[in-house]
DNA sequence: TTGAAAGCGATACCAC
DNA sequence: GTGGTATCGCTTTCAA
């Protein structure tokens, strides 16, 4: 590995000069700019990003902790981070927490002592906002999820909203019995769809039943298990929606089992548009997180920030989820539907 | 941010004494030993890895090269590799290439600079391995795809065996119209798989007819169209096999278009084992790659490279596939079969 | 416009 | 056992 110096001796200048022709910084004749690229280029050099770290005291890294990788909704937010970082000269590295909060506290120490300019968090813990407190932790933004009083950047969605959407849909479409998949219980996302379902019914003055609210935990098999308590009820649903596509999937096996088509005996709803949401049989109605775009402004955001360019404050941006209507919920139930 | 010179100072000892204490080498007194630690934790020290890469010439950290990790068959392979890394303290960087040369290219140079130790490479483009040729290109290891006449370490998995395997399930379920929805042309996975559909026709004495062949991408798109074509064939199929998952999902929406059920007028196995496989209806037969453990493994194999416990010898690890039987091929055809 | 030299923060060699 | 100090490769004043 040829070092400045070398580029140096080869182009007959000093080291300095070598380091203002490469970056640009400070003044240098074009003659001997040229002298030093060409060297530089003869010698194959390729300068230690860890030297001007420790120079610079910036490493141009950020640390990226998502729960798991592998869970289809964080892809798209991570691709979204990674995007801009590259766009802007910048590295991410990954990190999967579990959903663990000593995980996510050893991975935060972790990337502090590797330096890295700042994080984006898909926090677990409520400790997390904790740790954004402490003087010596790096620049934050939560994604998707914000810990209680963090102050930081944060960059979510309005879930209530989205599932207002959702539920005023199936409302819209004469439906008056709507089950309820939750999500897990804690999780301040669950509580928001709920809240958005709550608030859908009441505009259409229709009391919540709570046998129609059946507990989940953001899995197919959670899905699946509600669904058929929902299903078995006298006075069963004409429709239920979902707290996420994973159990609207199993919402939707459940009905298939239970010998009900969708939509004609069951209209279904999901949430987060996962890819699988629209390959699915029927194509499955649900509202879209925009995943990719919550990343790419995160990294957006953080980058801002590191870089000097945003004012002292927390900056807050609530991206709206957006309903796509696709087979699940089918057309408008005749009237007097169907079912007694 | 305290340095270890601060330390020192606070603990009335060198910064060499420092050095040595909180790393564990060379000589020091259990009580200066202590001394140095408490003074650490109060001034809440935490010692830089940039510094100490510097001098070290080595950064634990490896960059990750995938196409997508937003397509559904890499995110459990960079899990495994994030595993294995954090397991034994590196960081992983990861970098998405869409499949285009030049931005693999880009990123590992990119890489290179930023000093990674070593490359996990889902390899697109054939002149990855001209790359790793070059003498100045850190450790690598390919993953899933090896371009030719590359010199490095190798994680694969046997396609055309899986697909063997895959292809002598349907027949010993009696089927011999056998439609084959193939992957991408060009590309190496694709052809393996269609050896191995090829080789199991060729045990059971079966004729490949090029009819039954239709071209895909990869795509459920071009599952989907492939299939339509393959269905509307006089003699049409009893059977198809997707190289891939997403193309097979493609010819189940097909097929109920069609109104063909699965598996009675059609079975239908696909190829990845990705998490939508199983929820699904019906549930899909696929065969599955062991992706976690290929990441997990390429990594290990890495970290022993740069760690010099690897012979000089590149190494070429194959793993197999397994046939995850569900429920899309049903049960044995009735003799005499259907359709002619 | 260019060069000398002082760091950045840790490690490791060599004395003592 | 412990301390001085050169060193890793680069950036950046400060002088010239």
């Amino acid at each position: 590995m040829p070092t400045i110096r070398d580029v140096a001796r080869a182009a007959g200048v000093s080291p300095a000069t070598v380091s203002r022709a490469l970056n640009g910084s400070g003044y240098v004749s074009p003659e001997t700019r040229q002298r030093v690229l060409d060297a530089a280029a003869r010698l194959g050099f390729t300068p230690s990003y860890i030297a001007r770290s420790l120079v610079r005291k910036a490493t141009r890294t950020l640390g990226l902790l998502v729960p798991d990788i592998t869970n289809p909704y964080f892809p798209a937010i991570a691709r979204g981070v990674e995007d801009a970082a590259a766009r802007a000269g910048y590295s991410v590295v990954l990190c999967n927490t579990d959903g663990d909060p000593d995980h996510e506290e050893d991975y935060i120490q972790f990337l502090r002592e590797r330096q890295v300019d700042g994080l984006v968090l898909i926090a677990s813990s409520p400790r997390a906002g904790e740790l954004v407190a402490r003087g010596d932790a790096p620049p934050v933004v939560f994604v998707d999820r914000v810990p209680p009083g963090a102050r930081a950047d944060v960059v979510v969605v309005d879930n209530r909203r989205g599932m207002l959407e959702a539920t005023r849909h199936l409302l819209a479409l004469g439906h008056r019995r709507i089950g309820f998949v939750a999500g897990r219980v804690g999780s301040g996302t669950a509580e928001e769809r709920l809240a958005g379902y709550l608030a859908a019914l009441g505009e259409a003055g229709i009391a919540p039943d709570s046998h129609y609210i059946a507990p989940g935990d953001f899995t197919f098999q959670g899905g699946y298990q509600a669904a058929r308590g929902l299903l078995s009820l006298p006075d069963r649903p004409t429709a239920v929606v979902a707290a996420n596509d994973l159990m609207a999937v199993g919402v939707c096996r459940a009905a298939l089992e239970a010998g009900l088509r969708i939509p004609q005996d069951l209209a279904v709803v999901g949430y987060d548009d996962i890819p699988m949401a629209e390959l699915i049989h029927p194509p499955l109605t649900t509202v879209a997180q925009p995943t990719y775009q919550m990343g790419e402004l995160a990294a957006r955001l953080l980058m801002e920030r590191l870089e000097g360019r945003a004012g002292p404050e927390p900056r807050r941006v609530v991206l709206e989820a957006r309903l796509v209507v696709r087979e699940s919920c089918g057309a408008a139930l005749a009237a007097g539907g169907r079912g007694g």
